[in-house]
DNA sequence: GTTGATTCCGAAAGCGGTTTCGGGATAGCA
DNA sequence: TGCTATCCCGAAACCGCTTTCGGAATCAAC
């Protein structure tokens, strides 16, 4: 249980009758140094096993060497598939230059603030990760104030001055709405997230603007907005389906809710594609599973990790925020519970 | 973009026209400063809104205040919800006492010693959390060596003298099968996890050890080996439906694997629940809305996080790691894939 | 052989806290 | 009033590494 101890600077320096500060420059590559010296040097570093201490560096560096990516405090565990992989492509992109990824996660708004607060000026981290911005959001003018590094996965209302990685939300949406509307679809539910949510508010704005250009009215009778997990997506469906003038389509906000709605229907002795259709959106391989296989918007989550932490190391660097603003869009999956129009044939 | 310069403690010092040491004694609960100079201090320190340098404070005092949960290298996207929880539960642990968390992915097993060797011995963190400990696993080897504080989600062949947080695969596995053995199945085939994790060893020795309480040989052809995902479920299941003398249920080895066999089973015209029974393992919530909903073992995830966060804490303290061992039972979750056998009727 | 320019390394001052130690001030007691 | 015990606080070393600066040594050039 005894821990050897560890080899620090000056026991390599004395190893090597060199002075600390010799060593130190060696092993960070300054010109000053000859390459001889430089190979003695690394090499007794791997013989003793030396590894810098991490604490010191950074507190002489004044870098952290590591970035912070914050939870939300409330999201479904059923969308949590994304957060692992996100959090794997951060690491990928972060392991290049040996950085840290610290994960944070606040148990309410305030508790959020103040953990970015404590983040940001105890010098843990040298930038930050932000996810599923509100509207307008505080944390994003909290570190914007203090002029701190960061980059957000997803945007605001107004996003122009910081740097993001989004999917085109409303494109996405619209996307799955017309699929609907070609099929024959007129009367079309719409299944929102909570509105805070930026991104809720994209969708339903692709939504809108795909029953505008098919020249279908807008109904506010068939949109309804719920968390984003299958029981309120249950619900909402279940709502609609048992209304006097029920949608023959509905398109989600999520494959959660998308799942629920799935539930609503065949509860009813209906089935998903056939009486009434149905597109998530995620593109959770889950859904292929689902009863029946899921049709849905899939947004490309694979990269987006590796591309957010290169964006943030990038803006870390120096770089103008305002120049690293990445939009992707998703695309249709075509499963099984989109199906043409039919005769409403079902109650 | 002008980050306005933080109050350290010299700052607070100054302020208070008091010394540093004394400030920093103040604030960090030494007896031997008075009541009213401590008021006096805190006050001031969140007036100025002063936070300590935390990697000043960390080479100062040789505890990194942080701890490291690592990925393991491969495995199946679909199984990942549990990463997510798991670390919320870590973080609700450590954030009592303002620890960090940090995570860190390898993307390979000699990375991921490497890795681990990085963390423990740069001053990074002052404990780590392993997961999917291997049989006998290289990593707990090397943690043991370095006396380094440590807690394995999971547990090793030889398990005696370090923490632990699992589950009772044996017992879960028995129950499962032993459940489809008191429905009338005899032929009850294994869908197994690659025996190198030991909770695949101990998940096939539950299913040994349920034929073996019930009288029932032990027949190796309708064991497999898979990894945890769907694709390799179904493919596992689909060589003995289609083999001379199918199994009449299944038990699997993960609710991924699960889905597959579902899908394997609905492909040949067949029900599951009916004309052939399965039962998973993770109790994951997705399969709810399996089709159809899927029986499975739900392991006691939520708290997991936590409980392995408050024994590492503990370990750090300096507590014997033996004494935190912590076993939980997973339970059965009826749902709609298993039922009594059968007549056979479905070749 | 002196000068000037290069190369390479050592000295030393931080980075921002923590912690031991010793002593001045105050209180307690005779 | 004098002496000791107690209570607080200041001084200073230290944690391990980085980085600027200056100077010794080497080399080329004249």
């Amino acid at each position: 249980m005894v821990s050897p101890k560890r080899t620090k600077l000056k026991d390599l320096a004395l190893h090597l009758d060199l002075t600390e500060s010799t060593v130190s420059r060696a092993l960070n590559g300054y010109a000053d140094i000859s390459p001889k010296t430089v190979d003695r040097v690394t090499q007794a570093a791997v013989q003793l096993g030396y590894k810098p201490n991490q604490n010191a560096r950074r507190l002489a560096t004044g870098q952290a060497e590591a970035v912070a990516y914050v939870i939300p405090q409330n999201h479904s565990s059923l969308a949590e598939p994304f957060v692992s992989q996100l959090l794997r492509g951060l690491n990928d992109s972060l392991s290049r230059r040996g950085w840290d990824l610290l994960v944070s996660h606040a148990v309410s708004a305030e508790d959020e603030a103040a953990k970015i607060h404590r983040l940001i000026s105890s010098g843990r981290v040298s930038g930050v990760v932000l996810t599923r911005p509100f509207r307008n959001d505080a944390r994003i003018k909290l570190l914007q104030d203090a002029g701190f590094p960061f980059v957000v996965h997803g945007r605001c209302s107004h996003c122009d001055d910081y740097s993001w990685y989004d999917i085109d939300n409303e494109l996405a949406i619209k996307t799955a709405a017309t699929h609907l509307i070609a099929l024959g679809h007129q009367r079309i539910g719409f299944i929102g997230a909570p509105l805070y949510y930026n991104f809720a508010f994209q969708r339903l704005e692709g939504y809108k603007s795909a029953l505008a250009e098919a020249g279908i009215p807008y109904d506010e009778t068939i949109v309804e907005i719920a968390e984003m997990k299958d029981d309120a997506g249950e619900s909402a469906a279940s709502n609609q389906l048992d209304s006097g003038k029920p949608p023959t389509a509905f398109v989600c906000s999520s494959d959660t809710q998308a799942l629920g709605v799935l539930a609503a229907i065949r509860t009813r002795g209906l089935t998903a594609g056939e009486d009434v259709s149905v597109i998530g959106y995620d593109g959770l391989s889950i859904g292929r599973h689902a009863n029946p296989p899921l049709t849905t918007m899939a947004q490309p989550q694979a990269q987006s990790g590796r591309e957010l932490g290169d964006i943030l190391l990038a803006v870390i660097d120096g770089d103008d925020p305002a120049s690293h603003q990445i939009l992707k869009r998703a695309e249709l999956v075509l499963r099984n519970t989109a199906g043409p129009l039919r005769d409403r044939n079902y109650h």
